[in-house]
DNA sequence: TCAAAAGTGTTCAGGGTACACCCATGG
DNA sequence: CCATGGGTGTACCCTGAACACTTTTGA
């Protein structure tokens, strides 16, 4: 009795891409794969699969995230969806693209391998195969717009980090420079941000302070930089 | 040799759901139609249609709109894509929502009752089947955005309106009031926004003057009122 | 003559931006 | 002792918000 009402109409393949956001060192990369399988094998690629018969899109980006970086409950958003007939030369798929952030340093590296995928600098994007790079700018629009309005980067920077890593983030996500003092005197009136006692030695002689994100303050409505 | 690589993929209906708002006498509407087929026949819902094999995702929503409304070249946006296993009874479903802002006044009313559409009080949106309500809700948010970053209100407005008008356009999208000396204040700043010779005489005794978008400027990049 | 909508400037506060020097430390 | 990154306050400007009265005209 289901599976009745659509008879007439066409099936299509559903494929979701995930754009893959990390911060390693302080510079900010993207996750690609060099793809070792048709169509457009040997070029470089966004990292993507098909949505199955009993997963919801969302949980279909999920499971590709997961099955090449190992992990679970990364924050994800649906970016957009590219459905043009011609967009995928193996078939007509339409695909989703997702945005993800994490932070480089959790991720398993077996996985990375097995899929051939590799971080590349985010100034240094390659041409990508099909629709990729179409992909690839909508996402950095849209995070570009939630970094105004939402607390993301503590998605991407370690549990602890210093207010020049921060702006640092802020500086590339946003690719323009902010004055320090003015940074630093609304990063410590914004109430996510709370100081610890630790200091990080790694990257100065002086020592500089490290800071958290405020897990219960994250919830936040308006959220400013 | 093409349409080999992903046989062993599942294959999905893909929909598009158009959110159609026009302004008709002052008030915003939403499009909607009381649905004469199954699955949910009887309930409220927004008009949709199936993606074929041969046309983009992007078209299928263009085609959607043009049938119930006679209308070509309409400005759409994406809005986000629904792709719930269980978020139609009738079949595994995904679906693009579409937003889409119109002039009342244009529109073919013929076809309108062929689909047995009707205009619905933006402030009183019934309940709709399926995750209608929540696609819905997504679009608004989405226009609220774009209404402060992009001429956005004279797709809805007749090409002559009042400064008024256009204030209770965006006194309803945003809810919210605004002043009226500083709305018109911004809007006169505004370069798209031009004054002509015409008056209008129907909605005050005084007689109010009419303005017009200036089409060559719409393109500028920011946007305020 | 009055009801109803159109039209019109000024003041004030707060947020954003610009700007330069001292500090602490390891090598 | 010096090179390197860490850390700090103030002044100004501009934008956004608040606010009330006069004008026109049809009924």
């Amino acid at each position: 009795m289901i599976n009745t009402f659509y008879n007439q109409q066409d099936q299509l393949f559903v494929g979701v891409d995930c754009i893959i956001f990390g911060l390693c060192e302080g510079s900010l990369k993207l996750l690609l794969i060099k793809r070792d399988f048709e169509p457009h094998k040997g070029e470089w690629s966004l990292m993507g699969g098909f949505v199955r018969q009993n997963e919801s899109v969302d949980n279909a980006a999920r499971r590709v995230l997961k099955n090449l970086t190992g992990l679970d409950g990364i924050y994800m958003n649906q970016v957009n969806t590219f459905g043009d007939v011609n967009r995928d030369p193996g078939d007509r798929v339409v695909s989703v693209a997702y945005c993800a952030l994490l932070n480089m340093h959790e991720i398993d590296n077996c996985a990375l391998q097995k899929y051939n995928a590799t971080w590349v600098d985010y100034n240094e994007i390659p041409r990508l195969c099909m629709d990729h790079n179409l992909m690839i700018e909508h996402a950095i629009n849209k995070i570009r717009h939630r970094m105004r309005t939402e607390p993301l980067a503590f998605r991407l920077l370690p549990q602890r980090f210093t207010l020049t890593q921060l702006q640092n983030l802020y500086e590339t996500l946003l690719d323009t420079k902010i004055d320090k003092r003015n940074f630093r005197r609304r990063a410590l009136e914004n109430s996510c941000i709370v100081s610890t006692n630790y200091i990080d030695k790694e990257n100065s002689r002086r020592g500089a302070r490290l800071y958290e994100y405020h897990s219960e303050r994250l919830e936040l409505l308006s959220f400013k930089i």
